[in-house]
DNA sequence: CTCATGAGTTGACGGTGTTCTCTATCGAAG
DNA sequence: CTTCGATAGAGAACACCGTCAACTCATGAG
């Protein structure tokens, strides 16, 4: 579907020296591009400049990707892959501490969250912003890596159900939404909530995550001229309480101080 | 401090000849950049477009606007104005039937919103979604449109807490976040919020609002197959729960079926 | 009637994504 | 070591973009 791509390998046994120098160039561009991206936003991306940064013609950027689109989506699945890693490693501290301490994974979990969107907003942006104006992006490439965030907050909570920290008798969202039966069959799989109130309560969880990023990140709370991280710590306080969990009451200690992230 | 747009305007008493003609022109060409807004999102806003679909030349539109920063300020600032009219009317048709029920007016400032949301996409997205790429919104233009919906809110749930519909005591979010000086004493001069709590609920059903909103609008629940009205509902639900609503368990029926936006 | 002011056009500049044609180099096969 | 196909890149062109300067022409006020 996605391999008109101009691409080298024909066999993949050793990296032929072409090959590479290829994947050295491709990731040249990938880090100008998001460089470039940093600076202005996912929509002031621009071919030419990266063209411009690399010393090379615009043309040339076309034996790598077949235009600015496949540019993006490159773009978006590293950006999702990467926000999977942040969270999944923040989620490991815990684990290696103490594997049984669901509240503070899903702390861990929330806080890594906002700690990688805040260190690259241009990525965050990209993904969970407004969507490119001609862009559409091709699912089949991007839903696997958009997945293993998904994935990662469904096994915390899905692990949490069944220890007993988060108990959904007592969570304010009783919600149980209709799914669609590919999703159905894909839960009921892999073991995991069978339960379906613990669906609503993954998306009420996305939802504030979401908001409050989006809010903070685009500048809504500027005027304000509020502590964004103490603000964050309460909506997933609440967050927690509305999702049923036992223990949310105490928020743990922050690793950084409340600084204000460089605009 | 923005006066330096080419303005016909001299005294104001009977708008001459002239200026009618140029205020219609103001408004078709704020008309057209919005349907083309519509299509491809804000980002994908285009002058020569705009010239090119009145029949007229791209500099020609230099007469009225600045250039296209000034033209997204006026849409900003109509779609500021557009939504604060949008929950207006939604609450006042509450008013006019029983304005001592808060929840139901909550309820009805939340939809209006969506409602709003869901019939303009690229409004919300030119206010609520990423920043466009060279564009700073000038505030001392924007803000004043802005703060008419947060104020609708604001009065909202000020008059909740006075007339006891939302109890702040026994409301999930405890926070008490310090604000500028600035706003400290506005908020004493309105009489409202004496109460600090009340400003951390408002932020939180800020919160959950546009990630809802932002979720569904930029095709977040697409793949999902999930009813975005009924999930919408039930997160307002929770929300007002979280908020110290006291009636919050039932939702009210919605006017419209839960019919999916034409994307 | 005069004439400044407004609206509008024309043409240019530098920027953008994209495509086509051409050249030089690399790497492997003979 | 030579040959030759594949690859990387250059260059020019096209249509689009925002912006500006100079120019024309009609309007409306004195």
């Amino acid at each position: 579907m996605s391999t008109p791509r101009p691409v080298t390998d024909s066999g993949d046994h050793p990296p032929s020296r072409r090959e590479r120098f290829r994947q050295a160039t491709i990731d040249e561009i990938k880090r100008t591009a998001r460089a470039q991206m940093a600076d202005e936003g996912p929509a002031g991306l621009s071919l030419r400049a990266v063209a411009r940064a690399m010393n090379i013609t615009p043309s040339a950027l076309y034996r790598y990707f077949q235009g600015i689109d496949d540019l993006i989506t490159a773009l978006c699945v590293d950006a999702y892959n990467a926000l999977a890693d942040a969270v999944n490693s923040s989620v490991a501290t815990v684990d290696e501490r103490d594997p049984a301490d669901h509240a503070a994974r899903w702390w861990a979990f929330a806080r890594g969250m906002r700690e990688w969107a805040i260190a690259n907003p241009a990525d965050f942006a990209l993904i969970y912003g407004t969507p490119l104006p001609g862009y559409e992006a091709p699912l089949e490439d991007t839903r696997p890596a958009g997945l293993r965030f998904t994935g990662t907050a469904l096994r915390i909570l899905s692990d949490a159900v069944d220890a007993g920290a988060i108990d959904l008798d007592t969570a304010l969202i009783q919600h149980r939404p209709t799914i669609s039966d590919d999703l159905s069959a894909a839960l009921d799989a892999a073991g995991i909530f069978s339960d379906r109130r613990g669906i609503a309560i993954l998306l009420g969880a996305w939802t504030i995550l979401q908001g409050h990023l989006t809010l903070e990140l685009f500048g809504h709370f500027e005027w304000l001229h509020i502590d964004a991280g103490t603000l964050f710590d309460e909506h997933v306080r609440a967050m927690m309480l509305t999702m049923g969990f036992d223990h949310a009451a105490a928020v743990p200690p922050r690793r950084t101080p409340s600084a204000t992230p460089p605009t």
